[in-house]
DNA sequence: ATAATGTCGACTATTTCAATCTAGATTTCA
DNA sequence: TGAAATCTAGATTGAAATAGTCGACATTAT
């Protein structure tokens, strides 16, 4: 039930471009994404071209060129990228929405396994496809400010170094007892609900 | 997102070895599981021999020999099944709860990809860790019955043909408005349920 | 002009997948 | 006892996917 190195790239570096565009910077280059989530670059430079060529990122190429969301970030759904790049998201052809394909079994009707499974192809996209590079970029930037993580892709692109706004709020360390939620969806609703 | 062949087919033939149990077959061999679910023997075989080795299933060597499940179908998670044959449920390490390993990124706790999938995980593992053996067999062979479809295993290993029950009882077409529900979890419930 | 960047295609090494093949050990029953 | 049927075990194989790498080229800003 893996998701392949290729698949976690793309994501990561489309997460990257939308937090690029939430703290106002339009374009990222190759190398930067790179950098900053510790990947490949040759790898990553074919990974950014499938994504252009899908038409969710635009490139402006040359010196100080780079990569931004083709789209508003709200209408790139997760499962769209990974179908894209990993294929289909159900976990055996014969109960693919997108890409059925017939299983070797006699009678798919009475076949156990295949409910089953239909079962966890719907749980996994009723995730995936109902959540977008937006939803994610929102909780990772909500989640960086509140523990005042640096943000990266504040310096601009070919501006020289500027002094870096020191934003030194550090939360008092609260005592509660509660501890902060862990998946995306409740952070969705705010930290430390249910 | 897949399950692979052999993961596929393991689970194929363990739900054979719990419908065989049901319907009073205590062993099953090999080309009997393969020729049921249209499977290479060879290959099966080899998987078996992994299900025995992990104590799911119990053989018996030798002339009238097979295979059939070594614990009861209700002890046997489909989770642990895959995991057995194919890893981890989760999509990325990082967020397996079993096979936990650290990602390329800088901070996992500021990482929205990792929440999402662990959300993906959590939605993963509360099927395929709460669901048995004995359930998918359960529904399947509800389902064949209710459809009067020949149920297989029926015959005994070493007499000979026996003259087959003819059990005729087509159901009358019902011509209501609601559809089989598809997946498993809702037929455990009962047909048309929801 | 030149330096920095994206583009494109070929290349490769490793692993996994999905089997298959061969030979051997065990059991049943004639 | 011997033949047939069956599981056991390990080696081997071919194709595909995975996870990159390399090098030449095109484009753009200064």
């Amino acid at each position: 039930m893996k998701l392949s190195k290729k698949g976690e790239y793309a994501l990561r570096a489309l997460i990257d471009l939308g937090i690029a565009t939430e703290v106002g910077r339009s374009l990222v280059q190759v190398t930067e994404l790179a950098a900053n989530e510790q990947l490949p670059i040759k790898f990553l430079e074919q990974i950014m071209q499938l994504l252009k060529e899908a038409g969710l990122v635009e490139s402006q190429r040359g010196k100080f060129g780079g990569y931004r969301l083709a789209l508003p970030a709200g209408k790139i759904a997760i499962g769209q990228v990974v179908r894209l790049i990993d294929g289909p998201l159900a976990p055996i052809g014969c109960v693919s929405q997108t890409a059925y394909e017939k299983c070797s079994c006699p009678d798919e009707t009475h076949c156990g396994l295949r409910m089953l499974m239909l079962d966890v192809r719907n749980a996994i996209t009723n995730i995936l496809d109902r959540y977008s590079l937006a939803d994610v970029v929102e909780v990772t930037l909500r989640k960086m400010r509140r523990d005042a993580v640096p943000l990266p892709f504040t310096q601009p692109l070919r501006a020289a170094q500027q002094a870096r706004e020191r934003r030194k709020h550090p939360l008092a360390t609260w005592s509660g007892r509660l501890q902060p939620v862990e998946g995306l969806i409740n952070n969705l609703l705010g930290d430390y609900a249910i």
